[in-house]
DNA sequence: CTCGGCATCCTAT
DNA sequence: CTAACGATAGGATGCCGAG
């Protein structure tokens, strides 16, 4: 394939800028000049930072982090709650001015999007130029800053769009790889992570450079088969993957939640389980799909974690007979530990319709329960989803549990 | 030896 | 003073037992 011309347009601080550029357009103060931050409930003691400023980054302030370190190293950092039906809007609006460009556009998350800007010499003859008006556009029409890395290939792009921000184009061709990219630090390599980061460093292995010079074979040792081979690409420059315009089709759902009191009761444990259950099961009916494999994620307050699976002998996309599985998983696995986390997920999706009939049930029962989930997806789309629950997500006294009723009210975006 | 099943680890936003 | 802390998703890996 001849010589590719990819573009990576990545938001500064998305969810930070994007709450922000709202305020500003209300006449509120400009949250990027000074610390802050958009982190979980700042009343919270669960919450992590998803977003800072840049004179938050000054303090030290980091994604990921725990918002009590935070204000730690930060005591004057003004924290702002989520609000994804906020992030979906921005997110479209800056995707609409990015297609309009481009020939083919993948939605790689909520802030990223690559451009294969191949073959466009004629109408766009230079692509610095066309960067920055991309740019400049989403920044005076939507109140946002984005970066935008301009390459050979996806990896090359996501790097450049790295480099300095806000607000910048960078460039990183071939012939840049050595001069740009090598000097940086083996953990800015995409898909090279802290684990790995750290193994290389032992092994005094610095700098994507050294890393580009060391033998594959050695590098498959450390890090194992295929991302030693991978990564021994990456470091080169070298990648061939296409920018996709259709997003993959899902293979797995999950759900899961951290609580703010420990879970110590299969009382209190078991509705939340058939919620999530629920909650990914309606997505999977959503999309057409059934499963063949659930499995269970519990993690102790002293942070141990545990996943339990097992394969179903048939398809499903029915509530009720995922969730039964999922009840015996959790039985299985746990031992009364007190848990500061439960969660579901599904897997081995398969869009075919076929059914052994189970020799131990009636076979009416399938259809009864195909009818009732197709009936609450049909009230909960037309009224919200809190419109109906499942009763036994209800205890006998007919009131919503305490911590079944904080979960299953902290599920976000269903429909949006 | 290979494959399926499973638990865990790693990586990303 | 020292680990702490989210939700969701995809992929890899190592182990084990069956055939």
């Amino acid at each position: 394939m001849a010589t590719r011309l990819i573009f990576h347009v990545d938001v500064n601080s998305a969810f930070l800028s994007w709450e922000a550029a709202r305020r500003v357009k209300e006449g509120l103060p400009d949250l990027r000049l000074i610390p802050s931050a958009v982190g979980g409930d700042p009343q919270s003691r669960t919450g992590i930072i998803t977003a800072k400023s840049i004179p938050a980054k000054k303090y030290g302030v980091t994604t990921g982090e725990p918002v009590s370190m935070a204000l730690r190293k930060c005591p004057d950092l003004v924290l702002v709650k989520s609000d994804f039906d906020l992030y979906t809007k921005c997110s479209h609006a800056f995707k609409d001015i990015c297609q309009s460009y481009a020939p083919v556009m993948e939605s790689f998350s909520i802030d990223e999007v690559f451009l294969d800007m191949t073959g466009t010499g004629l109408i766009y003859p230079d692509p610095v130029a066309t960067a920055h008006e991309i740019k400049d556009r989403i920044r005076d029409e939507l109140g946002f800053t984005v970066n935008i890395g301009i390459g050979p290939n996806k990896l090359l792009a996501k790097m450049a769009s790295d480099f300095t921000k806000p607000d910048r184009v960078h460039t990183l061709f071939s012939d840049e790889i050595e001069k740009k990219m090598w000097p940086l630090p083996v953990g800015d390599l995409l898909f090279l992570g802290k684990s790995s980061a750290e193994k290389l460093n032992r092994m005094g292995i610095r700098t994507i450079g050294e890393l580009a010079r060391m033998p594959e074979k050695e590098l498959q040792r450390i890090l194992g088969e295929k991302a030693g081979h991978a990564l021994h690409l990456s470091a080169n420059g070298i990648d061939d993957s296409p920018v996709r315009d259709k997003p993959e089709e899902a293979k797995g759902y999950s759900a899961e939640t951290t609580f703010e009191e420990d879970i110590v009761t299969y009382e209190q444990a078991e509705p939340i389980l058939l919620n999530q259950t629920d909650v990914v099961a309606r997505r999977m009916r959503r999309d057409g799909k059934k499963c063949t494999c659930a499995s269970v994620m519990i993690r102790t307050t002293a942070f141990h974690t545990h996943t339990h699976q097992r394969k179903l002998y048939n398809p499903t996309d029915v509530t009720d007979e995922i969730y039964a599985v999922i009840r015996e998983l959790l039985h299985e696995t746990w031992h009364g530990e007190s848990l500061r986390l439960l969660g579901v997920q599904i897997t081995d999706l398969t869009e075919e319709e076929f059914t052994q009939f189970s020799l131990f049930e009636e076979p009416g029962d399938h259809d009864k329960k195909k009818k009732l989930d197709a009936a609450m997806d049909a009230i909960r789309d037309k009224y919200g989803k809190n419109s109906v629950k499942r009763l036994s997500t209800v205890q006998t006294d007919g009131r919503i549990g305490r911590k079944a009723k904080a979960e299953m009210d902290a599920d976000t975006d269903e429909e949006r």
